[in-house]
DNA sequence: TGTACATCAGTGAACGCGCGTTCACTGATGTAC
DNA sequence: TGTACATCAGTGAACGCGCGTTCACTGATGTAC
C-alpha cells in the first residue's frame, strides 16, 4: 500500500489519522497543521496538496467521524428492530460505543468548533446520524398514548444531552470529575429512569 | 476605586474580566494573555505581577466561576426548601441560568482543560457546589421507597450530565446543532420524565 | 520497448506574526523620622 | 510639614519559538507515440 518513497502514496487519509491522534492525545487546541505533518512524515507544505489549510484538515476528520457514527448508530438501530425499545437502547449504546472508540473523531465533531453546515456534504452526514436517533425515538413514542406522547423531536434532543453530557463529563478523563460510576452504567440507568418516565418500561 | 494613572489599581479583578470576556467571545482557545492585557490597557509584563502565567489567570476564573455557581445554587436549593422537591428543581435551574448568565466563567470550569484539582482553594470550591446538587438529590431520594432508591451520588451524576448536556449542544450556539425547543423546556422536561422515572411525581 | 514530455506530489527555504516570558528599568505610593 | 528612602506596580524592549502559509523548485510517476 504505501510506496514509501518520494511519494508517499496515501498522505492525505494519513494527515487525517495523525490530526486525529493528536486530536486525542491534547484536545482541539493541542492540534497543529505541522506537527501533523511532522507524524506523516511529510513537510508541512505537503499538507496543501491536499487540504486549503489546517480548519480543513479537522473538518475532513470531523467528516469521517459522522460517517462512521451514522453508519454505527444505523447499524444499531437495525440490530434492535423489529422491538422500537431494543433498537432505542442499542442506539444509545451506540452513541457512548462511539465516543469511546473514536474519541479523535468525537472531539472534532463536537468540541473543535467547527461548524456542521462548513460543507453540504457535512451537514448531510450530521443530518443522517441525528436522523438515526430521531427515528428510533419516534417509533418508541408509537408506543406511548397519544394525549401524553412527547414530540419525537424533544424526546431525542432529551437522549441526545443526555449521553453528550455523560461523555464529556464522565466518560472522558474529565478536570478531576471522575465519578464512582462507570460512563456505560451511567448512561444505562440514566436512560432506564426516563423511560419509565414516559411509561415505555414497567415500573418494578 | 479606579486611580487610572500609572497605577492601575485594580488590574488583577481587571485582568480577570477581560479574560472572561475574551473566553465568552472566543472560547478558551482563543484566550490570549496578551490580549487580556490590552484589553485592561496594560503591558503583558503586567501580567506577571499579579498572576504566574496564563495557565494561573484562567485558574484564577475558573476559581471565580465555581465561588459564584455554589453560591447560586446554595441560594436555589435554600429557595426551594422545606419542600425537597421544590429545592431540588429550583436547583436544576439555577444550573441552566448560571450557564447562561455566566458563559466564561461556565467555560473556563468545564471547558478549558484546567483540572479541578490544581489548587486545594479550587478543588473545595468545586465540591462544595457539587454537594448542593447531591444534597438536593439525596433529600429527594428520602421519598423514594428504600427497595427502589437509586444511590444520590448517581441520581445527582444523572441530573448533572443531562444539565450539562443541554447546555454544551443547546444553550450555546453550537456548531449548527440548534433545536426548535429552548433550553429551559428541554432540561425542565427532561428533568420532569426523569422524576417520574423515579416515581417521585404523578403519572399524569 | 524506448523515449519525450506532462503532470503530480513532494521539498526546503523563507516570510511575517503573535505568542508567553524575562529583564532591567522607572514612576508612583507609602512610611519613618 | 518636609525630606529620604523602601516598596510596589507598572513599562518597554527583547528573546526564542512554533505557527500557518507561500513559493519556486524537483524528483517520481504516468502516458503518447
Amino acid at each position: 500500500m504505501s510506496k514509501r518513497g518520494y511519494h508517499h502514496g496515501n498522505l492525505k487519509q494519513a494527515l487525517v489519522d495523525a490530526a486525529l491522534d493528536l486530536i486525542t492525545e491534547k484536545g482541539p487546541t493541542g492540534f497543529t497543521l505541522s506537527e501533523a505533518a511532522k507524524r506523516a512524515g511529510v513537510t508541512p507544505a505537503a499538507v496543501y496538496r491536499h487540504f486549503e489549510g489546517r480548519e480543513d484538515l479537522i473538518a475532513e476528520a470531523a467528516r469521517q467521524g459522522y460517517q462512521i457514527f451514522g453508519e454505527l448508530m444505523q447499524f444499531a438501530y437495525d440490530n434492535g428492530q423489529p422491538s422500537a425499545l431494543a433498537a432505542f437502547t442499542s442506539t444509545g449504546r451506540a452513541y457512548l460505543a462511539f465516543a469511546k472508540k473514536y474519541p479523535g473523531h468525537y472531539i472534532a465533531m463536537f468540541e473543535s468548533g467547527i461548524s456542521v453546515n462548513r460543507t453540504p456534504d457535512l451537514a448531510l452526514l450530521a443530518d443522517r446520524s441525528r436522523a438515526v436517533l430521531e427515528r428510533a425515538a419516534s417509533d418508541l413514542c408509537a408506543h406511548i398514548p397519544i394525549e401524553r406522547r412527547p414530540p419525537a423531536t424533544m424526546f431525542s434532543a432529551h437522549i441526545w444531552a443526555m449521553s453528550h453530557g455523560v461523555v464529556e463529563l464522565f466518560a472522558r478523563n474529565s478536570p478531576g470529575m471522575q465519578s464512582p460510576f462507570d460512563p456505560e452504567d451511567l448512561l444505562e440507568s440514566a436512560i432506564g429512569v426516563y423511560l419509565r418516565g414516559l411509561g415505555l418500561i414497567e415500573m418494578d
